[in-house]
DNA sequence: AACAGACTACCTACCACAAGGTAGGTAGTC
DNA sequence: GACTACCTACCTTGTGGTAGGTAGTCTGTT
């Protein structure tokens, strides 16, 4: 891989975001597995909210080339929805927090920029949830029910809290992806 | 209300884990908002660890009552459910998190005896979920469909995962109590 | 009724350490 | 000569936690 300092930090950073917390974890442990000096990640990211923000801008950047791949590969909005589904869990089967759940846990002790961005980042997935939504809707692959935005809603939380249970319970995913047809047929 | 140190104590920190998290918050802001200086607290917990153990437990001692009296109130299975939706939600519309969706974030960073313990507080929702769904099953209100074990892990993330993005958000919570249906009547 | 001893609930003063961050330097590269 | 990517040495602040003291209360004995 070899890959540079910077995202080695970056990299690593997000992985203790995912499992610690923004609160919980200090450029102490990330200079010791990134194999650096302390100060010397301050010389890529000067403050710590520098670098928290860098991970979430560059995750949100990933999630939206997910999106844009996932629009590419199936037509159905069914068909996305699920695809949204396996990657969410894909994700998650590594023993790690979603980042925005994460960062939503801690919310006001975090800097503003980061909480800002958290929210964003939310309104960012629903958005793009609730289009997918409507398209299904008007496609006739499922019924309007109580309306896109509702069934983006539903099926966020759903993503969001059985990564956590998975989590904190170490259980394998009893669910799959035709959790999504459930959510998405409700009239 | 003229409560006692202990108790404003554990009232106070526990608001504060469901809102920054177990490590962003401190003795010192804790002294603070109680009125007592630093190491006072230290005389009724002597570590934190103990602090947030004593949160725990009597927070897990008050979810075990609200099932006792949901039980008491309601005789039907959704009726229960919906109950513990509503229940769910009015303790999120307070401006906080579930706090075993909190301690989950931040899991890895906990010390083992929190860890355990929001461990076996999922374990203990999600146990009497599926007994409830077994017992809906039974009286014939609802399918088997993919069973009572995973009917009980959705709706227990619909409900942590809808608080995380209400948190997030700060949108109402745009979800009903007819959510449960659904998610119950899948078969 | 009086008083000793123990206990409770706080206090001030302090400690070691870990946090994020700074100053200033060096070796290599463009 | 400037820039990049690191380094050592150091600083300030805040962290959980300790030592030891004091004022009040509760209890048992004389």
């Amino acid at each position: 891989m070899a890959l540079g300092t910077r995202d080695a930090l970056v990299q690593t950073a997000e992985a203790l975001m995912r499992t610690k917390g923004y609160a919980a974890f200090s450029y102490a442990d990330l200079a010791e597995t990134v194999g650096i000096r302390k100060p010397s990640i301050h010389h890529h990211f000067p403050t710590k909210e520098d670098l928290g923000t860098a991970i979430v801008e560059e995750y949100i950047e990933r999630v939206r080339d997910d999106f844009a791949q996932i629009e590419q590969q199936h037509e159905g909005a069914v068909a996305r929805l699920e695809a949204l589904f396996r990657l969410f869990r894909a994700s998650s089967d590594g023993g790690m927090l979603p980042l925005c759940g994460a960062l939503a846990a801690e919310m006001s002790a975090l800097p503003l920029g980061l909480q800002q961005l958290t929210h964003r980042f939310f309104d960012m997935q629903l958005k793009w949830l609730e289009a997918v939504m409507e398209r299904g809707m008007e496609r006739g692959e499922f019924p309007r029910g109580s309306g896109p935005k509702q069934k983006a809603f539903v099926l966020l939380s759903l993503l969001e809290g059985s990564s956590f249970i998975n989590w904190a319970t170490k259980a394998g995913d009893p669910t799959d992806d035709r959790i999504v047809q459930l959510i998405v047929q409700e009239s």
